[in-house]
RNA sequence: GGGCCGUUAGCUCAGCAUGGUAGAGCAUCUGCCUUUUAAGCAGAGGGUCGCAGGUUCGAGUCCUGCACGGCUCACCA
Protein backbone atom coordinates (compact mmCIF):
# COMPACT_ATOMS: atom_id res chain seq x y z
CA UNK A 1 0.00 0.00 0.00
CA UNK A 2 1.38 3.48 -0.60
CA UNK A 3 0.93 4.80 2.88
CA UNK A 4 2.52 1.84 3.98
CA UNK A 5 4.93 2.58 1.50
CA UNK A 6 5.66 6.09 2.29
CA UNK A 7 5.55 5.70 6.23
CA UNK A 8 8.13 2.62 5.64
CA UNK A 9 10.40 5.46 4.12
CA UNK A 10 9.69 7.34 6.37
CA UNK A 11 10.95 4.65 8.67
CA UNK A 12 13.75 3.73 6.80
CA UNK A 13 15.17 7.29 6.79
CA UNK A 14 14.48 7.33 10.82
CA UNK A 15 16.72 4.32 11.39
CA UNK A 16 19.40 5.08 8.75
CA UNK A 17 19.43 8.93 10.63
CA UNK A 18 19.89 6.74 14.19
CA UNK A 19 22.63 5.03 12.21
CA UNK A 20 24.26 8.12 11.89
CA UNK A 21 23.84 9.13 15.38
CA UNK A 22 21.01 11.31 14.76
CA UNK A 23 18.34 11.51 17.60
CA UNK A 24 15.18 11.71 15.58
CA UNK A 25 13.44 13.13 18.87
CA UNK A 26 15.60 15.96 20.54
CA UNK A 27 14.61 19.03 21.84
CA UNK A 28 14.57 21.61 23.43
CA UNK A 29 15.46 24.66 21.04
CA UNK A 30 17.00 27.71 21.64
CA UNK A 31 14.75 29.99 19.64
CA UNK A 32 15.54 33.77 19.02
CA UNK A 33 13.50 34.72 16.70
CA UNK A 34 9.90 34.68 15.15
CA UNK A 35 8.99 34.46 11.31
CA UNK A 36 6.33 37.47 11.37
CA UNK A 37 8.88 39.15 13.04
CA UNK A 38 12.27 38.50 11.48
CA UNK A 39 10.18 39.51 8.23
CA UNK A 40 9.21 43.04 9.83
CA UNK A 41 12.07 43.62 11.14
CA UNK A 42 14.68 42.66 8.28
CA UNK A 43 16.61 45.91 7.52
CA UNK A 44 17.78 45.76 11.44
CA UNK A 45 18.69 42.32 10.95
CA UNK A 46 19.84 41.23 7.88
CA UNK A 47 23.00 40.11 8.15
CA UNK A 48 22.26 39.31 11.70
CA UNK A 49 22.13 34.97 12.99
CA UNK A 50 18.93 34.28 14.16
CA UNK A 51 16.79 30.53 15.54
CA UNK A 52 14.10 29.35 14.47
CA UNK A 53 12.19 26.17 15.02
CA UNK A 54 9.01 25.05 13.60
CA UNK A 55 7.76 22.32 10.43
CA UNK A 56 9.06 21.92 7.50
CA UNK A 57 6.20 22.86 5.35
CA UNK A 58 7.84 23.12 1.51
CA UNK A 59 11.31 21.30 0.19
CA UNK A 60 12.88 22.73 -2.99
CA UNK A 61 16.52 20.88 -3.84
CA UNK A 62 18.26 22.18 -6.33
CA UNK A 63 21.63 19.72 -6.34
CA UNK A 64 24.36 21.13 -4.13
CA UNK A 65 21.47 24.36 -2.66
CA UNK A 66 17.99 23.72 -1.39
CA UNK A 67 15.47 26.20 -0.25
CA UNK A 68 12.51 25.60 2.45
CA UNK A 69 10.28 26.46 4.28
CA UNK A 70 9.40 26.51 7.91
CA UNK A 71 6.19 26.89 9.67
CA UNK A 72 6.90 28.36 13.08
CA UNK A 73 3.31 28.70 14.49
CA UNK A 74 2.88 32.01 13.83
CA UNK A 75 4.21 32.28 10.21
CA UNK A 76 6.82 31.25 7.47
CA UNK A 77 9.78 31.86 6.56
CA UNK A 78 12.10 30.38 3.86
CA UNK A 79 15.33 29.31 4.51
CA UNK A 80 18.38 28.89 1.94
CA UNK A 81 21.00 25.83 2.59
CA UNK A 82 24.10 25.38 0.61
CA UNK A 83 25.95 21.92 0.56
CA UNK A 84 29.43 23.96 0.56
CA UNK A 85 28.10 25.94 4.42
CA UNK A 86 26.57 22.43 5.64
CA UNK A 87 29.36 20.27 4.30
CA UNK A 88 28.13 16.47 5.53
CA UNK A 89 24.77 17.77 7.15
CA UNK A 90 23.63 18.80 3.65
CA UNK A 91 22.72 15.17 2.18
CA UNK A 92 21.27 14.41 5.61
CA UNK A 93 18.74 17.02 5.04
CA UNK A 94 18.31 16.52 1.38
CA UNK A 95 18.03 12.51 1.94
CA UNK A 96 16.70 11.90 5.09
CA UNK A 97 14.42 14.83 6.06
CA UNK A 98 11.08 15.17 4.80
CA UNK A 99 8.20 17.81 4.38
CA UNK A 100 6.40 17.70 8.01
CA UNK A 101 9.60 16.70 10.23
CA UNK A 102 10.12 19.56 12.95
CA UNK A 103 13.37 21.22 12.85
CA UNK A 104 15.44 23.63 14.34
CA UNK A 105 18.24 26.25 12.86
CA UNK A 106 20.32 29.21 13.14
CA UNK A 107 21.81 31.45 10.39
CA UNK A 108 22.09 34.61 9.16
CA UNK A 109 18.91 36.84 7.52
CA UNK A 110 19.14 37.91 4.11
CA UNK A 111 16.84 38.45 0.94
CA UNK A 112 16.76 36.43 -2.08
CA UNK A 113 16.97 38.06 -5.73
CA UNK A 114 13.42 37.47 -5.72
CA UNK A 115 12.91 39.76 -2.33
CA UNK A 116 12.05 37.25 0.60
CA UNK A 117 13.59 37.69 3.47
CA UNK A 118 15.03 33.76 4.02
CA UNK A 119 17.69 32.50 6.31
CA UNK A 120 20.67 31.07 5.11
CA UNK A 121 21.35 27.92 7.52
CA UNK A 122 24.18 27.61 9.05
CA UNK A 123 23.63 24.58 10.99
CA UNK A 124 20.02 22.84 11.74
CA UNK A 125 19.04 20.21 14.63
CA UNK A 126 16.21 17.30 13.69
CA UNK A 127 13.87 18.12 16.43
CA UNK A 128 10.93 15.65 15.42
CA UNK A 129 11.26 13.23 12.26
CA UNK A 130 7.29 13.06 11.31
CA UNK A 131 6.30 9.46 10.00
CA UNK A 132 3.09 9.93 8.29
CA UNK A 133 2.68 13.00 4.68
CA UNK A 134 1.50 15.67 5.06
CA UNK A 135 -1.88 16.92 3.42
CA UNK A 136 -1.11 18.56 -0.33
CA UNK A 137 0.70 21.52 0.00
CA UNK A 138 -1.68 23.51 -2.80
CA UNK A 139 -5.08 22.18 -2.20
CA UNK A 140 -4.75 21.71 1.69
CA UNK A 141 -6.94 19.56 3.63
CA UNK A 142 -10.39 19.89 1.75
CA UNK A 143 -12.36 16.50 3.04
CA UNK A 144 -14.50 18.00 5.76
CA UNK A 145 -14.79 15.11 7.75
CA UNK A 146 -11.34 14.64 8.07
CA UNK A 147 -10.63 18.19 8.90
CA UNK A 148 -12.90 17.98 11.48
CA UNK A 149 -11.93 14.71 12.42
CA UNK A 150 -8.02 15.24 12.69
CA UNK A 151 -8.06 18.94 13.27
CA UNK A 152 -4.56 18.94 13.92
CA UNK A 153 -3.85 18.34 9.98
CA UNK A 154 -6.30 21.04 9.36
CA UNK A 155 -4.65 23.76 11.38
CA UNK A 156 -1.42 22.13 9.67
CA UNK A 157 -2.51 22.74 6.20
CA UNK A 158 -5.06 25.46 6.45
CA UNK A 159 -4.10 28.77 7.70
CA UNK A 160 -8.09 29.89 7.86
CA UNK A 161 -8.58 27.41 10.22
CA UNK A 162 -5.66 28.44 12.37
CA UNK A 163 -6.74 31.92 11.98
CA UNK A 164 -10.46 31.43 13.39
CA UNK A 165 -9.08 29.71 16.87
CA UNK A 166 -6.80 32.12 16.90
CA UNK A 167 -9.84 34.57 16.74
CA UNK A 168 -11.57 32.85 19.39
CA UNK A 169 -8.91 32.85 21.80
CA UNK A 170 -8.77 36.69 21.35
CA UNK A 171 -12.71 37.06 21.23
CA UNK A 172 -12.63 35.75 24.80
CA UNK A 173 -9.63 36.92 25.68
CA UNK A 174 -11.19 40.91 25.08
CA UNK A 175 -14.77 39.90 26.38
CA UNK A 176 -13.22 39.34 29.77
CA UNK A 177 -11.00 42.77 29.41
CA UNK A 178 -14.09 44.13 29.06
CA UNK A 179 -16.16 43.12 31.86
CA UNK A 180 -13.37 43.53 33.99
CA UNK A 181 -13.00 46.81 33.25
CA UNK A 182 -16.78 47.38 34.85
CA UNK A 183 -15.69 45.47 37.74
CA UNK A 184 -17.53 42.14 37.36
CA UNK A 185 -15.62 39.25 38.72
CA UNK A 186 -15.69 36.28 37.15
CA UNK A 187 -16.44 32.72 38.86
CA UNK A 188 -16.87 29.49 38.55
CA UNK A 189 -20.54 27.34 39.24
CA UNK A 190 -20.94 23.80 38.92
CA UNK A 191 -21.06 21.87 35.18
CA UNK A 192 -22.36 18.98 37.14
CA UNK A 193 -25.97 20.04 38.81
CA UNK A 194 -28.47 17.72 40.54
CA UNK A 195 -31.20 20.08 39.09
CA UNK A 196 -30.63 21.50 35.54
CA UNK A 197 -32.09 24.41 34.83
CA UNK A 198 -31.52 28.21 33.40
CA UNK A 199 -33.13 27.36 29.85
CA UNK A 200 -35.19 25.08 27.80
CA UNK A 201 -33.57 22.13 26.67
CA UNK A 202 -32.68 18.44 27.25
CA UNK A 203 -29.84 17.86 29.31
CA UNK A 204 -27.18 14.83 29.61
CA UNK A 205 -27.72 12.57 31.97
CA UNK A 206 -24.53 11.10 34.04
CA UNK A 207 -23.89 9.48 37.49
CA UNK A 208 -22.31 9.93 40.16
CA UNK A 209 -20.95 6.56 42.13
CA UNK A 210 -19.81 7.80 45.61
CA UNK A 211 -23.18 9.50 46.36
CA UNK A 212 -25.15 7.20 44.14
CA UNK A 213 -26.74 10.14 42.27
CA UNK A 214 -27.68 10.92 38.79
CA UNK A 215 -25.93 14.23 37.75
CA UNK A 216 -27.09 16.77 34.72
CA UNK A 217 -24.35 18.31 32.60
CA UNK A 218 -25.65 21.94 32.91
CA UNK A 219 -27.57 23.50 30.03
CA UNK A 220 -26.78 26.79 31.45
CA UNK A 221 -24.99 28.48 34.82
CA UNK A 222 -28.04 30.71 35.17
CA UNK A 223 -29.56 29.41 38.17
CA UNK A 224 -26.30 29.57 40.23
CA UNK A 225 -24.71 32.62 39.28
CA UNK A 226 -28.15 34.35 40.16
CA UNK A 227 -27.19 32.43 43.85
CA UNK A 228 -24.17 34.28 43.63
CA UNK A 229 -26.25 37.66 43.23
CA UNK A 230 -28.73 36.48 46.46
CA UNK A 231 -24.96 35.87 48.41
CA UNK A 232 -23.94 39.70 47.21
CA UNK A 233 -22.06 39.18 44.51
CA UNK A 234 -23.27 42.38 42.54
CA UNK A 235 -21.30 42.03 39.30
CA UNK A 236 -20.67 38.60 38.34
CA UNK A 237 -20.04 36.86 34.82
CA UNK A 238 -18.81 33.29 33.59
CA UNK A 239 -17.56 32.02 30.40
CA UNK A 240 -17.95 28.42 30.44
CA UNK A 241 -19.30 25.47 27.90
CA UNK A 242 -23.21 24.14 28.38
CA UNK A 243 -24.46 21.25 27.42
CA UNK A 244 -27.41 20.24 25.84
CA UNK A 245 -28.91 17.25 24.52
CA UNK A 246 -30.28 18.70 20.96
CA UNK A 247 -29.48 18.05 17.22
CA UNK A 248 -26.19 19.22 15.58
CA UNK A 249 -25.88 21.77 12.88
CA UNK A 250 -24.06 24.60 11.52
CA UNK A 251 -25.51 26.98 14.15
CA UNK A 252 -25.29 24.12 17.21
CA UNK A 253 -23.36 22.05 18.86
CA UNK A 254 -24.09 19.91 22.06
CA UNK A 255 -21.08 21.62 24.12
CA UNK A 256 -21.06 25.38 22.96
CA UNK A 257 -19.61 28.22 25.15
CA UNK A 258 -21.38 30.36 26.57
CA UNK A 259 -20.87 33.97 28.69
CA UNK A 260 -23.14 34.94 31.31
CA UNK A 261 -23.63 38.41 33.06
CA UNK A 262 -25.09 38.94 36.15
CA UNK A 263 -25.78 42.84 37.73
CA UNK A 264 -27.62 43.93 40.53
CA UNK A 265 -29.57 47.06 40.77
CA UNK A 266 -30.10 46.99 36.82
CA UNK A 267 -32.44 45.61 34.46
CA UNK A 268 -33.05 44.33 31.40
CA UNK A 269 -32.51 48.22 29.35
CA UNK A 270 -28.66 47.81 31.29
CA UNK A 271 -28.03 44.83 29.80
CA UNK A 272 -28.76 46.15 26.19
CA UNK A 273 -26.13 48.76 26.28
CA UNK A 274 -23.81 46.58 28.19
CA UNK A 275 -23.91 43.66 24.87
CA UNK A 276 -24.03 46.47 22.38
CA UNK A 277 -21.28 47.89 24.22
CA UNK A 278 -19.39 44.78 24.46
CA UNK A 279 -19.81 43.93 20.70
CA UNK A 280 -18.92 47.22 19.49
CA UNK A 281 -15.90 47.02 21.66
CA UNK A 282 -14.91 43.63 20.39
CA UNK A 283 -15.38 45.39 16.59
CA UNK A 284 -12.98 48.02 17.63
CA UNK A 285 -10.33 45.82 18.96
CA UNK A 286 -10.50 43.38 15.84
CA UNK A 287 -11.32 45.14 12.66
CA UNK A 288 -10.89 48.78 14.37
CA UNK A 289 -14.03 49.75 12.93
CA UNK A 290 -18.03 49.62 14.30
CA UNK A 291 -18.89 48.34 10.29
CA UNK A 292 -18.07 44.72 10.16
CA UNK A 293 -18.89 42.38 7.58
CA UNK A 294 -21.11 39.32 8.44
CA UNK A 295 -23.15 36.77 6.13
CA UNK A 296 -22.51 38.69 3.33
CA UNK A 297 -23.68 42.13 4.60
CA UNK A 298 -21.92 44.61 6.40
CA UNK A 299 -23.28 45.18 9.50
CA UNK A 300 -22.99 48.58 11.61
CA UNK A 301 -22.27 47.95 15.10
CA UNK A 302 -22.12 51.00 16.70
CA UNK A 303 -24.83 51.67 18.99
CA UNK A 304 -26.98 52.45 20.00
CA UNK A 305 -28.63 49.50 18.42
CA UNK A 306 -32.03 49.58 16.99
CA UNK A 307 -34.57 48.28 19.47
CA UNK A 308 -37.93 46.87 18.47
CA UNK A 309 -40.43 45.07 21.01
CA UNK A 310 -41.85 41.65 19.50
CA UNK A 311 -45.40 43.99 19.35
CA UNK A 312 -43.63 46.33 16.57
CA UNK A 313 -42.12 43.36 14.80
CA UNK A 314 -44.78 41.24 14.53
CA UNK A 315 -46.55 44.51 12.74
CA UNK A 316 -44.08 45.12 11.01
CA UNK A 317 -42.83 41.78 9.21
CA UNK A 318 -45.54 39.72 10.11
CA UNK A 319 -48.62 41.85 9.46
CA UNK A 320 -50.44 40.92 12.63
CA UNK A 321 -50.98 42.57 15.98
CA UNK A 322 -49.15 39.89 18.01
CA UNK A 323 -52.00 39.31 20.49
CA UNK A 324 -54.13 38.04 17.68
CA UNK A 325 -52.16 35.08 17.97
CA UNK A 326 -53.68 34.49 21.81
CA UNK A 327 -56.55 33.28 19.25
CA UNK A 328 -55.50 29.46 18.78
CA UNK A 329 -57.94 29.47 15.42
CA UNK A 330 -56.28 32.19 14.00
CA UNK A 331 -52.86 31.11 15.15
CA UNK A 332 -53.59 28.03 12.99
CA UNK A 333 -54.87 29.76 10.27
CA UNK A 334 -51.89 32.55 10.24
CA UNK A 335 -49.02 29.71 10.49
CA UNK A 336 -50.61 27.49 7.52
CA UNK A 337 -51.22 30.50 5.22
CA UNK A 338 -47.31 30.73 5.78
CA UNK A 339 -46.24 27.04 5.72
CA UNK A 340 -44.81 26.97 8.79
CA UNK A 341 -44.84 23.93 10.33
CA UNK A 342 -44.99 23.37 14.36
CA UNK A 343 -44.22 19.49 15.92
CA UNK A 344 -44.90 21.08 18.99
CA UNK A 345 -48.38 21.65 20.42
CA UNK A 346 -49.60 24.51 19.56
CA UNK A 347 -50.23 27.42 22.48
CA UNK A 348 -49.90 31.25 21.86
CA UNK A 349 -46.52 30.62 23.10
CA UNK A 350 -45.03 28.32 20.73
CA UNK A 351 -46.89 30.28 17.61
CA UNK A 352 -44.87 33.40 18.56
CA UNK A 353 -41.98 30.99 18.67
CA UNK A 354 -42.35 30.02 15.59
CA UNK A 355 -43.27 32.93 13.72
CA UNK A 356 -40.09 34.90 15.73
CA UNK A 357 -37.65 32.25 14.47
CA UNK A 358 -38.91 30.63 11.27
CA UNK A 359 -40.18 34.44 9.80
CA UNK A 360 -39.01 37.40 11.45
CA UNK A 361 -35.14 36.59 12.94
CA UNK A 362 -33.94 35.66 9.71
CA UNK A 363 -34.82 38.67 7.91
CA UNK A 364 -33.40 40.74 10.61
CA UNK A 365 -29.86 42.08 9.38
CA UNK A 366 -29.64 44.15 12.69
CA UNK A 367 -28.44 44.31 14.98
CA UNK A 368 -31.54 44.74 16.75
CA UNK A 369 -32.78 43.64 20.53
CA UNK A 370 -36.20 42.21 19.90
CA UNK A 371 -37.74 42.96 23.55
CA UNK A 372 -40.77 42.23 25.47
CA UNK A 373 -41.35 38.40 25.33
CA UNK A 374 -44.76 36.55 26.49
CA UNK A 375 -44.29 35.07 30.04
CA UNK A 376 -45.17 31.41 29.02
CA UNK A 377 -41.26 31.94 26.67
CA UNK A 378 -39.97 32.68 29.69
CA UNK A 379 -40.36 31.16 33.27
CA UNK A 380 -37.46 33.26 34.58
CA UNK A 381 -38.25 36.79 33.66
CA UNK A 382 -39.91 39.55 35.74
CA UNK A 383 -42.87 40.42 34.41
CA UNK A 384 -43.98 44.01 33.00
CA UNK A 385 -44.90 46.23 35.55
CA UNK A 386 -48.80 45.71 36.46
CA UNK A 387 -48.63 42.91 33.24
CA UNK A 388 -48.37 39.61 34.50
CA UNK A 389 -48.59 38.37 30.14
CA UNK A 390 -45.70 40.17 28.94
CA UNK A 391 -41.77 40.02 30.42
CA UNK A 392 -38.90 42.32 30.33
CA UNK A 393 -36.71 40.02 28.26
CA UNK A 394 -34.79 40.91 25.06
CA UNK A 395 -32.78 39.04 22.56
CA UNK A 396 -30.11 40.80 20.26
CA UNK A 397 -30.01 39.51 16.47
CA UNK A 398 -27.14 39.51 14.33
CA UNK A 399 -27.23 39.08 10.43
CA UNK A 400 -30.49 36.84 11.61
CA UNK A 401 -29.08 35.20 14.22
CA UNK A 402 -30.48 34.88 17.93
CA UNK A 403 -26.73 35.69 19.37
CA UNK A 404 -28.30 35.34 23.24
CA UNK A 405 -31.08 36.23 25.69
CA UNK A 406 -31.28 38.75 28.60
CA UNK A 407 -33.47 39.78 31.12
CA UNK A 408 -35.13 41.09 34.42
CA UNK A 409 -34.24 38.48 36.43
CA UNK A 410 -37.65 37.36 38.48
CA UNK A 411 -36.58 38.26 42.13
CA UNK A 412 -40.16 37.20 43.35
CA UNK A 413 -40.03 33.63 44.76
CA UNK A 414 -43.51 33.53 44.88
CA UNK A 415 -43.94 34.00 41.34
CA UNK A 416 -40.88 32.07 40.52
CA UNK A 417 -42.24 29.15 42.09
CA UNK A 418 -45.92 29.40 39.73
CA UNK A 419 -43.64 29.77 36.83
CA UNK A 420 -41.98 26.31 37.47
CA UNK A 421 -44.93 25.08 38.72
CA UNK A 422 -46.33 25.38 35.39
CA UNK A 423 -42.94 24.01 33.51
CA UNK A 424 -43.33 20.99 35.78
CA UNK A 425 -47.07 20.65 34.61
CA UNK A 426 -45.98 21.01 30.65
CA UNK A 427 -43.07 18.58 31.50
CA UNK A 428 -45.65 15.80 33.31
CA UNK A 429 -47.07 15.95 29.68
CA UNK A 430 -44.29 15.28 27.76
CA UNK A 431 -42.09 18.69 27.61
CA UNK A 432 -38.98 16.84 27.25
CA UNK A 433 -37.76 20.73 27.38
CA UNK A 434 -39.58 22.08 30.31
CA UNK A 435 -38.17 23.50 33.02
CA UNK A 436 -37.79 21.18 36.30
CA UNK A 437 -38.48 22.72 39.46
CA UNK A 438 -35.48 23.78 41.61
CA UNK A 439 -36.75 23.96 45.50
CA UNK A 440 -33.12 25.19 46.41
CA UNK A 441 -33.42 28.07 44.04
CA UNK A 442 -36.52 29.11 45.04
CA UNK A 443 -35.42 29.40 48.57
CA UNK A 444 -32.35 31.65 47.51
CA UNK A 445 -34.97 33.74 45.98
CA UNK A 446 -36.80 33.65 49.22
CA UNK A 447 -33.83 34.89 51.10
CA UNK A 448 -33.47 38.05 48.79
CA UNK A 449 -32.37 38.50 45.77
CA UNK A 450 -31.75 42.04 44.74
CA UNK A 451 -33.07 43.25 41.41
CA UNK A 452 -31.01 41.91 38.93
CA UNK A 453 -30.01 42.42 35.28
CA UNK A 454 -28.86 39.18 33.48
CA UNK A 455 -27.59 38.48 30.32
CA UNK A 456 -26.74 35.32 27.80
CA UNK A 457 -24.71 35.06 25.12
CA UNK A 458 -23.35 32.39 22.41
CA UNK A 459 -20.00 33.31 21.94
CA UNK A 460 -19.62 30.33 19.28
CA UNK A 461 -21.95 31.71 17.33
CA UNK A 462 -20.38 36.02 17.59
CA UNK A 463 -16.69 34.30 16.47
CA UNK A 464 -18.33 32.36 13.98
CA UNK A 465 -20.12 36.00 12.67
CA UNK A 466 -16.82 37.73 13.17
CA UNK A 467 -14.67 34.93 11.37
CA UNK A 468 -17.07 35.30 8.12
CA UNK A 469 -17.85 31.07 8.26
CA UNK A 470 -21.34 29.71 8.01
CA UNK A 471 -20.83 26.68 10.46
CA UNK A 472 -20.14 26.72 14.14
CA UNK A 473 -17.88 23.61 13.56
CA UNK A 474 -15.14 25.95 11.66
CA UNK A 475 -14.51 28.17 15.30
CA UNK A 476 -14.69 25.23 17.69
CA UNK A 477 -11.61 23.94 18.21
CA UNK A 478 -13.07 20.42 18.12
CA UNK A 479 -16.07 19.58 16.92
CA UNK A 480 -18.51 16.76 17.78
CA UNK A 481 -18.32 14.18 15.46
CA UNK A 482 -19.73 10.59 15.54
CA UNK A 483 -16.45 8.06 16.18
CA UNK A 484 -15.73 6.19 12.92
CA UNK A 485 -16.88 3.41 13.02
CA UNK A 486 -14.04 0.52 13.17
C1' G B 1 -34.91 11.44 13.54
C1' G B 2 -36.73 12.67 7.96
C1' G B 3 -35.13 14.23 2.88
C1' C B 4 -31.16 15.20 -0.68
C1' C B 5 -25.98 14.66 -1.85
C1' G B 6 -21.13 12.62 -1.09
C1' U B 7 -17.20 8.59 0.11
C1' U B 8 -11.80 6.41 -6.00
C1' A B 9 -3.68 6.63 -4.33
C1' G B 10 -1.06 10.08 1.68
C1' C B 11 -3.73 14.85 -0.31
C1' U B 12 -6.78 17.44 -4.34
C1' C B 13 -9.75 15.42 -8.01
C1' A B 14 -11.28 12.85 -13.03
C1' G B 15 -13.60 8.22 -14.47
C1' C B 16 -19.85 6.32 -13.37
C1' A B 17 -25.64 8.93 -17.81
C1' U B 18 -24.00 4.30 -22.24
C1' G B 19 -20.75 -2.07 -17.17
C1' G B 20 -15.31 -4.57 -20.44
C1' U B 21 -7.98 -5.40 -16.86
C1' A B 22 -7.93 1.98 -12.24
C1' G B 23 -6.28 7.76 -14.21
C1' A B 24 -4.05 12.95 -13.47
C1' G B 25 -1.61 16.68 -10.40
C1' C B 26 0.83 17.27 -5.74
C1' A B 27 3.48 14.13 -2.28
C1' U B 28 7.03 9.69 -2.33
C1' C B 29 11.40 7.05 -4.70
C1' U B 30 15.82 7.16 -8.54
C1' G B 31 19.00 10.43 -11.62
C1' C B 32 20.50 15.68 -13.06
C1' C B 33 20.49 20.64 -11.14
C1' U B 34 24.15 26.45 -6.08
C1' U B 35 18.69 32.28 -5.58
C1' U B 36 14.06 28.68 -5.95
C1' U B 37 9.10 29.45 -4.24
C1' A B 38 2.83 25.03 -6.79
C1' A B 39 11.14 25.21 -8.76
C1' G B 40 12.49 22.48 -13.37
C1' C B 41 13.82 18.07 -16.51
C1' A B 42 13.89 12.50 -17.12
C1' G B 43 12.16 7.98 -15.09
C1' A B 44 9.65 4.70 -11.22
C1' G B 45 6.56 2.81 -7.37
C1' G B 46 1.93 3.39 -4.96
C1' G B 47 -5.40 1.39 -5.09
C1' U B 48 -9.50 -4.82 -1.37
C1' C B 49 -12.72 2.50 -5.92
C1' G B 50 -16.28 3.50 2.38
C1' C B 51 -18.33 -1.71 4.09
C1' A B 52 -21.64 -5.96 2.98
C1' G B 53 -24.82 -8.26 -0.28
C1' G B 54 -27.32 -8.58 -5.21
C1' U B 55 -27.83 -8.36 -10.80
C1' U B 56 -24.36 -9.80 -14.74
C1' C B 57 -20.03 -13.90 -18.54
C1' G B 58 -17.97 -9.35 -16.33
C1' A B 59 -19.39 -3.97 -11.38
C1' G B 60 -15.43 1.88 -9.42
C1' U B 61 -19.81 2.28 -12.81
C1' C B 62 -26.45 -0.66 -12.07
C1' C B 63 -29.68 -2.32 -7.51
C1' U B 64 -30.37 -3.09 -1.99
C1' G B 65 -28.72 -2.59 2.98
C1' C B 66 -25.22 -0.48 6.40
C1' A B 67 -21.35 3.09 8.17
C1' C B 68 -19.44 7.93 8.23
C1' G B 69 -19.80 12.96 6.55
C1' G B 70 -22.10 17.48 4.30
C1' C B 71 -26.47 20.32 3.30
C1' U B 72 -31.46 20.79 4.73
C1' C B 73 -36.00 20.15 7.80
C1' A B 74 -37.29 19.47 12.93
C1' C B 75 -35.36 21.15 18.41
C1' C B 76 -32.32 24.61 20.78
C1' A B 77 -28.10 29.47 21.81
Amino acid sequence: MSEESSENERQRKLEKLQELGIEPYNGPYPVTHRAPLIQAGFSELEGQSVAVAGRLVAIRVHGKAAFAHLDDGEGRIQLYLRADTLAETYTTFTDLLDIGDIIGCHGTVFKTRTGEVTISVQKFKLLTKSLRELPEKWHGLKDVELRYRQRYLDFIANSKARQNIHLRIRMIALVRRFLEDRDFLEVETPILQPIYGGAMARPFVTHHHALNLPLYLRIAPELYLKRMTVGGFNRVYEIGRNFRNEGISSTHNPEFTALEVYQAYADYRDMMQLTEELIAFLAQQIFDSYRVSMAGTEINLEPPWERLSLQQVFRMHAGIEIESLQDLAFARNYLGQNSIRVEKKLSWGTAVDEILKKWIEPELKGPVFLYDYPTVLSPLAKNKPGDPDWVERFQPILAGIELGNAFSELADPREQRIRFQRQHQEKEKGDEEAHPMDEDFVTALEYGMPPTGGLGIGLDRLIMLFAQEESLREIITFPTLRPKAL
